[in-house]
DNA sequence: TTGTAAGCGTTATCAT
DNA sequence: ATGATAACGCTTACAA
């Protein structure tokens, strides 16, 4: 692997120049032109590659974030992957992606390679509330930034981009009144998290608004932390057995949802002719699934594209502010109804 | 961020001897104990973190991998990341995601960086056939070692981890005619990825054996070069227009299998009862779709686990090998049929 | 217009 | 048993 000093003898130049040219250094703006022509050829016909080690080193610049994923296998997590990574191409920082596999231990493990990588930022999608605490404190400790992608919650102090969970339950709830739907039942989110609250509420206040009764026969609760369409399946089959008649259901989640389709299905009921299905998230899974299903959109891939853009702010941010640390700025994207198959008039 | 000569102060002992501690080194054995306790706890209690800058431009180690897919929001990389993951992470290196969002112009540039960034080698995952060969170019002259997961192809001269599409193919074809279909449709992959070929040639072996007879009418060809629930679709449709008649489908994917079956629903066709559809892969919605998909298993974790072997070895080997390199390694994983509820007897 | 030299934080080598 | 020193490759004052 070529260095600049063999790329100095080589071209007759010395490394300053070298250096200067090839990172157009407003201290080369005098250098002829023929000469820079010349310097760049070289180096790239030798396949010159800056080492990054020496110049982070030198700059104490890693010109890395931390993309934090509590499991990479999770299709949710994917799609603002993708848009996390769009951003940031263009952008001069990699990203390490750490999945944390919803491990403490290994939560722990990164957090020392993070720091021994001097990662300049950590942007985190959907962790729950504790890593959270926990992240904070050990980020904050070394002036990190840290963005929290995907789940409405975050202290204050903290930058956040999530989706308005509350909106998003109400148009999803709101679709299903205007088309006819009147016996609505419900799989409700875990407790312990947030967004469930929320997306509850939103129902809440829609009922309220247009004098909906929501019955309690009507309404599962999911138990375990994650949803799964196990777990979607299971509450089905809960809501079929008892004996309240309903047209419609609106799962916590795409996950959920596709777990509840499945066990009407198999229940000899059609989707959507005899049921109405809705979800949330609009997982990519939910366009083709049979049917593909009516979803609210957290258009996730935006979500990433602002986790990015928070970043860069908080990055720059410094600069302008007296050491105090830049402001942590709340996000919230505007959900989308997107009508699909699982969903039909009554 | 404290530096290891500040812990020297603060502890009245030299960098070298903190650096001897800290790392275990055989050097510093004679160390007593009860120094390197006292060294270890105010490290901790200081958060001293070493600097893996320093630390790399000295070893020109840099600890990293990358790992390559064609596109992140695949379910087919999910699982293979998933495996990559867990097995680099009792490794001491740190994965570099790059996705490559099936573009050439990314590509190059990433190449750069990761030159740039020092990493130890290249995992990819899937990539097209001239990407590859682009990518031995590249890295072979730098030295760096390129293992490629996923679709069987590669020149013998580098090592790749893939599952026997042939085998797979001919295991699911099987269990199609134990269970009693002899009219079987097919959904063949596009022409110019290996795998279709190999899945055919399993076919056609399986077919001359029991001499059971493919009828042309009833065989699509996918044109596309990347296969999609569309995709998967629309040939199902195509096939349902025609007139010859048939009691299971073989698709090439998941993603197509899961075109078919809507195609099927929607035509009013019960899957499995009037028309089994098997796929291939596995990928985690096969699991949860409506209904479970019957597939041939690449058991894309493990893929992803030797791949990482693959490359740990093609890192240590150089110290065995007298500069001639090592020797590239073709894993063939066995496929396994998994039977789900998308197939039934006729 | 170009070059010299110091220093970023670590660790290996050689002293003491 | 511990320490001084040089070197890894690069950037940037400062000199020429």
């Amino acid at each position: 692997m070529i260095t600049i000093r063999e790329l100095a003898t080589a071209s007759g130049f010395s490394p300053t120049t070298i250096s200067l040219v090839l990172n157009s250094s407003p201290a080369g703006r005098h250098i002829p032109e023929k000469t820079k022509e010349r310097i760049r050829e070289l180096a790239h016909k030798l396949g010159y590659h800056p080492n990054q080690f020496a110049r982070s080193l030198r700059s104490s610049r890693s010109h890395a974030v931390a993309v934090m994923v509590p499991d990479i296998s999770d299709p949710y997590c994917a799609q603002i992957l993708l848009g996390i990574d769009k951003s940031l191409y263009r952008s001069t920082y990699l990203p390490v992606l750490i999945d944390i596999q919803n491990s403490r231990a290994r939560f722990r493990k990164h957090v020392a390679t993070l720091l021994e990588r001097r990662i300049e930022g950590v942007i985190a999608v959907a962790n729950s509330l504790q890593l959270q605490t926990e992240m904070l404190d050990v980020f904050a400790k070394s002036r990190i930034p840290v963005i929290v992608i995907g789940r409405e919650s975050n202290p204050e102090w903290i930058s956040s981009v999530s989706v308005d969970n509350e909106m998003g339950a109400r148009i999803a709830i709101e679709h299903l009144y205007e088309i006819g739907h009147r016996r609505i039942a419900f799989i409700r989110g875990p407790k312990r998290v947030v967004d469930s609250v929320r997306r509850w509420q939103g129902i809440c206040d829609f009922a309220n608004g247009v004098s909906l009764r929501l019955d309690s026969k009507l309404i599962v609760q999911l138990e375990a932390a994650a949803s799964s369409s196990e777990a979607g399946f299971d509450a089905m089959n809960k809501l079929l057995r008892q004996e309240g008649r309903f047209t419609a259901v609106m799962a916590f989640d795409d996950m959920t949802a596709f777990g509840a389709i499945r066990a009407l299905t198999q229940a000899g009921l059609k989707v959507p002719d005899q049921c109405s299905v809705v979800g949330f998230d609009d997982v990519a899974a939910a366009a083709y699934y049979n049917p593909p299903i009516t979803t609210v959109s957290q258009s996730m891939e935006e979500l990433g594209n602002l986790g990015v853009s928070s970043f860069l702010h908080a990055t720059q941010a410094p600069l302008d502010n007296n050491g105090v640390g830049p402001q942590p700025v709340q996000h919230k994207v505007k959900p989308v109804l997107i009508i699909r198959g699982s969903t039909a008039a009554v």
